[in-house]
DNA sequence: TCGGAAGTTCGATTCATCTAGAACTAGAAT
DNA sequence: ATTCTAGTTCTAGATGAATCGAACTTCCGA
């Protein structure tokens, strides 16, 4: 098990960040790394199973949202901040914001 | 043929209005509609059937993004842009300056 | 009143997505 | 080595989404 391909911040394609971040589990994924904090898949607080978990994991990586990394059998899951902010600036951060808001 | 309905503000949802942005088709509406214009159906350029961008139209609205108005035989769409930005500040301009920027 | 124009709705198809369980892989620890 | 832990991948089912053509509804104009 090694560190997983990430798109460079070229790649990235609005429709697909969008998409990624439309999902109510991944949405509240994005909330939890939105400090900037990095998380073992098992620290993530999901309604889902692991393998779930897993898939919406990949979902967010390949539209270049978040960063895995290996370490040891953990895999540390953080966003993608800074090549984010250069791609589509204040995007994230509207989108946290605005799930942290009430109805 | 009346003016369909539309959610309140408060009943707009971060991961319904993210999908509704989601799609090609429709960020480019989002995109034509951009300036705050407001345009009949039949002038939005779209590279699908008639109706597939009616179906387009109805997640648009109904995900709270659009407006439309009957005017005679025509529907008129705009975007909500004071309410999505009551709501979710800042989200359709970084969408949109997005969707505009080159890969 | 009879068409035509502008959209919507219906039915069907095809394709994607979410979901979970089972089997698998890799590293850590005993 | 064996076993445990942490995730991934595979397979499959159920649900949802995009698409189109055809039929329908409204309104406007000849």
């Amino acid at each position: 098990m090694r560190t997983p391909s990430h798109p460079s911040t070229d790649a990235l394609r609005l429709p697909e960040v969008l998409h990624a971040l439309s999902d109510p589990v991944r949405l509240e994924i994005v909330c939890a790394l939105g400090g900037g904090s990095e998380l073992a898949c098992g620290h993530l607080e999901a309604p889902v199973s692991k393998s779930t978990l897993s898939h919406h994991l990949k979902v967010l990586r390949d539209a270049g949202v978040t960063r895995t990394r290996a370490d040891g059998t953990q895999r540390l899951v953080s966003l993608r901040l800074e090549e984010l902010e250069a791609r589509f600036p204040g995007l994230l951060g509207c989108v946290v914001d605005g799930a942290h808001r009430p109805a």
